[in-house]
DNA sequence: CCCCCTTCTTAACATACATCAATGCACAGC
DNA sequence: GCTGTGCATTGATGTATGTTAAGAAGGGGG
């Protein structure tokens, strides 16, 4: 039977099931509990981990002690430390289980295998950095311009389904605010849509 | 004679003279004054710039009508619109001269020919890739933590060549905050460095 | 069942930065 | 040599968001 991310894989980057089997060894599921570090500032980030389930995050410690969340990954997200990966440099970051989760990970050995055995695997490899620019692009367009109201709207229509698995305090240091600030844009909103 | 581009792009990326040759075709050089436009917000972006001399920029104007900098390009550096070309969408920035400047206009075709000659010019590509998401995913830290004394400070230990040739109201835009925030934390800084 | 711990909310106050408006300065065009 | 135009600076004031502190509402572990 094959595993959820096989079945993505296959799907999304036209590697063909024999080709998977012989990346298989390359490849390992792990179940983690909530609260799990996966990745730590100063450690070389080995893995992409790929979520079957569950919810993780990343995120930074700046120097005055505060968080401030980098990504969520949910089911079928990837999410990994590339700079630090592709480098072979520190993190700055941390990789954390927000949820009991089960997620695969995919070391260095894979990305190079499958490459090798597969054009269209590169190409969505591709794709997947084109995509990831495309996002962070935008979100620093958000920070540049936007109020927290508008990055919050924003964020309500990207990502729904986190609304509701993610505590609030995450929310708001995902969007540069604190718990206090994003609880008062809620109440407006509030206010807003009664009235209207 | 090799172009700026062709001795950046043989060295940097493994391309071989002969190589190189075969792509010419699909190169063009150019002259353009300072202020004139590359491209516009709706238009498809269909070549990477790669500026020989000069210097470009990169910017959005939000609903207010605010401009906010993506990206300066000097010498040796690309600018495009990565997920517009890659994606063909609709740009949302203007891409524009602030210098006149000289620069290389590289279209798909280009990238596609030059990924077949040579596994070295791929592997160039997505190490670009990767550097642009270090780069971007750095911003958006600075952004969410940093004040704009730090962000200001940080910019000129990156780009302290940038200093003397961009005016002070594109630096602050680049920064996230207005031409009369920035003069003050100028100030500040003399002020502080002058006492100690 | 109770207690503790985390999350969320609210309020009063503080601060970084924006906005608006005026001035000075340099440089280009005539 | 003037004069206009764009850029930088400065001051007065406004506003969004941060900070601190407190209390209320759940939820899990003993």
């Amino acid at each position: 039977m094959p595993s959820p991310f096989q079945s993505y894989l296959t799907e999304k980057s036209g590697l063909k099931l024999e080709e998977f089997e012989l990346l298989t060894p390359s490849v390992k599921t792990m179940a983690v509990a909530k609260g799990k570090i996966l990745l730590k500032p100063g450690e070389v980030c080995q893995h992409s981990f790929f979520v079957e389930k569950g919810l993780l995050r990343s995120y930074t410690i700046d120097e005055g002690g505060k968080e401030h969340i980098i990504q969520f990954a949910t089911e079928e997200w990837f999410i990994s430390d590339r700079s630090s990966a592709y480098f072979n440099e520190a993190s700055e970051f941390y990789i954390e289980a927000i949820e009991d989760s089960e997620v695969v990970l995919i070391n260095h050995d894979f990305m190079v295998k499958a490459g090798g055995l597969n054009t269209s695997f590169r190409e969505y490899n591709e794709r997947l950095l084109q995509n990831h620019i495309r996002h962070l692009q935008k979100r620093i367009n958000l920070l540049l311009g936007a109020t927290a109201e508008k990055r919050y709207l924003d964020f309500i229509q990207l990502y729904p389904d986190l609304l509701l698995r993610v505590p609030q305090w995450m929310i708001a240091s995902y969007l540069g605010i604190t718990p206090e600030s994003l609880s008062r844009v809620r109440k407006e909103l509030a206010r807003k849509n009664f009235r209207n």
